[in-house]
DNA sequence: TAAAGTTATTGAACGGTGTTCAATTGTTTG
DNA sequence: CAAACAATTGAACACCGTTCAATAACTTTA
């Protein structure tokens, strides 16, 4: 054998990511293997290894595509409102979670050994902070920056929890809309929770709108 | 070798869990292996399988003892406050998943394949949120059951979510009491934005006490 | 006590995994 | 055409979970 130029070592690269997503999704994350990903694209288990550092390097590829994918349909959210615009990106994160729930908790539960995931993924997942932290802010123009980046470092694990209880099937009894019903009540009541704090700290008795 | 009855087979369970809880701390999830454990407790690999179904099994059976001190430690929260019990349960929780962040995570994050968690588990985890819904229960005596199991669900998602990024380190910028203070927020402000809600279908402009 | 029976325990074996790297093969160059 | 080069392989190594015939140790029987 030893084909050459077949496939550009971006061509590989891309062909790999995408059998071993494939994979991901049909069987789950422990079936993810070198060796299968490897004759899934016809090629032998070692020239995997001249485009990826090993599996755990496939693995957060991986995940940077899942976060790309996961930032965009995000970023479909536009709505001037910005309590609508939050709880859009709540409902499109669980939306998310619930369509590719392998590929999503291979992001959020991934861990290499003792590891961290690497910074190019950590500054994709503070942009997604920052949208909500945005939205935030219009809603919250007196609060402080810290008390900002706390809410919606909050409201994110909040939202997370819902989808991991989810994705894990605890929440019992589950009729069809509970998962969104409870991330409406996270968010509505938070907020409203939020601004009444505020109204009491200066004027009394101001009715808080919604 | 072959020895008999030098331990009988629940002082041998005892051990293998013993020693499986230990290598779970020190080394994480990923380094628990049927062969370290049977070589700590010097005992040979088959003699864990008339003890344990296989290394699924003796996970889950990790996972009870690691739920039941989970239990334990939320039972030592009495405060006759409905708020300062719910508030203590989200602290212990969090602590706990701190204290023993690979038992924790093996908790709720184990999934053998594609099984679900055993029945005698999931009856302990209710009990868990039977609690919280009985704090809930004490502050919103009018609402439905319905309103309050949602409620509580929702609740423990926030927390449990916390817990999952502070576990993942994936908070960023985290002074020491940033998780606390998250919980905290959580916490009062969905209670006041709940309490608000009510208020606002009674009468107008009633000022929410706290 | 000696032999037979019983049972607890072993550890080699099987098929799987990630990872490495000498060997091989196809292409290009002199 | 031969020599150099680079792409690719796949056997090898050290692990893994799991099984089960063989064995060692204890108990009962004769």
């Amino acid at each position: 054998m030893a084909r050459r130029n077949d496939h550009s070592r971006d061509e590989l690269r891309e062909m790999a990511l995408s059998a071993a997503e494939q994979l991901l999704d049909q069987e789950g994350a422990n079936a993810l293997s070198t060796r299968k990903v490897a004759t899934a694209i016809g090629y032998s288990v070692g020239a995997l290894y001249l485009v990826f550092k090993n599996l755990d390097d496939l693995c957060w590829q991986i995940n940077a595509r899942t976060l790309d994918r996961l930032l965009a349909q995000l970023n479909q959210v536009t709505d001037s409102n910005a309590h609508n615009e939050i709880s859009g990106y709540a409902h499109r994160y669980l939306d998310f979670s619930q369509q590719w729930p392998h590929r999503w908790t291979l992001l959020f539960e991934h861990s290499s050994g003792d590891k961290q995931a690497p910074p190019w993924l950590l500054a994709k997942i503070e942009q997604l902070f920052e949208q909500l932290e945005n939205a935030l802010q219009r809603i919250f123009s007196t609060s402080s920056q810290e008390q900002i980046q706390l809410a919606a470092r909050t409201l994110w694990s909040g939202v997370h929890g819902v989808a991991v209880l989810v994705a894990r099937d605890k929440l019992f009894s589950s009729a069809e809309g509970t998962a969104a019903a409870m991330v409406d009540g996270l968010i509505s009541r938070y907020v409203a929770g939020w601004q009444l704090e505020l109204d009491s700290k200066g004027l009394n008795c101001e009715g808080a709108e919604q």
